[in-house]
DNA sequence: GTCTATAGATAGATAGAC
DNA sequence: GTCTATCTATCTATAGAC
């Protein structure tokens, strides 16, 4: 087995494990059996279990990074251009996550595993993911506060955080993982079409009075 | 020290625990010491560590549920009654969350705890929570559809869990147990009134077209 | 009821053969 | 690079003295 065919196994099986059972309820003897690899090529490839985690972020966060970046800075535009669209914001910034998720092999697990660490305030790996998507939010926010210049300080912020609350559930909720209890609160036809749904609710709650 | 003093202070040493460091990153032995009792006390008052962990749940979402439940019945009302107001169902839901978790001593804890379960889909516990708050989003949503009869059913799911995620990030944002990184993105002044800014902000996002 | 001591299982990490 | 074997630490749970 080539090197990186085993590195890929790893992180995919981390992924996948780390996003349905967490990070502390993965073992790394059920992960290197789940990629059928040996125990002690996670320590060869990657150093230890933190740092897997680490690569298992950045593999998914760097790119999708990159692509908001390039969106939210071409809608911030010159400091005296218009203001932006709502909608062309809330796009900017929700739609490379949405597409993303949705181009990956194992459905939603993704998603799914950026969901728990916005929960979990003290797990390994939530320093190194604020670090990561820190730009993106700053990004956001500037967009937000041009096209609602007259909004106070405080309130736009609890509105962002209100639109990535519900994005991040959103995201859950598309995945194969939503667990028995939930999934038959929603009937399936509810799991297309997120983020365009999403995306219509927020902007008419982002201009409220 | 008496039998319901000890099973308090394991109570809340546990609700605290759990919510930061999660149920598998909290050991009996952090959680006893914590709460100045004797290791095997926890087994003989609860049974182990899983029958706690319902015990924190029950002790916080019965009181919360008989709320909600009396809110929301008095809002569905008789069937020939007039439709309700969008933002008297969301504060009928959403109030005596934000009420209950105001007036607990270890601040927000316990609405750090709730928004971990919810986005752990296998943790111990998830069961026994959908359980407890399943009546109160059948409620929930009955009342929604009464205040919205002509929006299509899907859409009307997908905007009662946009809200739901919405609150749940608002409850984890007015803890203490905010992390360093988002801490700072949010000032202050913002921690404040976030029951109400979320019922407009809501509202306005129910009322989209 | 409270405590000590310990059983029994499992974790991450690593040394060394191949 | 891959594998086996093993070290050391830590966990939940429980038996039994007081």
């Amino acid at each position: 087995m080539s090197q990186t065919e085993t590195k890929d196994r790893i992180l995919d099986a981390a992924e996948g494990l780390f996003a349905r059972q967490g990070y502390r309820g993965t073992s790394l003897r059920a992960l290197t059996t789940e990629a059928g690899v040996n125990l002690a090529s996670v320590h060869y490839h990657f150093g230890g279990k933190e740092a897997l985690l680490k690569e298992v972020l950045l593999r998914r966060l760097g790119p999708l990074s990159k692509r908001r970046q390039a969106n939210l800075k071409r809608l911030r535009g010159e400091p005296g251009a218009a203001a932006p669209c709502v909608r062309d914001v809330l796009r900017a910034f929700m739609a490379p996550t949405f597409v993303l998720c949705e181009g990956l092999p194992n459905e939603g697990a993704f998603s799914l595993l950026i969901g728990r660490i916005l929960a979990e305030p003290e797990e390994p790996g939530r320093s190194y993911f604020l670090e990561l998507v820190r730009p993106d939010l700053e990004l956001f926010y500037a967009c937000l506060k041009r096209a609602f210049p007259a909004l106070p300080e405080p309130i736009l912020l609890w509105r962002m955080h209100f639109c990535l609350g519900a994005m991040s559930h959103a995201l859950s909720l598309r995945t194969a993982a939503v667990p028995p209890g939930i999934r038959e609160l929603f009937p399936p036809a509810a799991s297309a079409g997120a983020g365009g749904h999403l995306v219509s609710f927020l902007a008419a709650a982002l201009e409220a009075p």
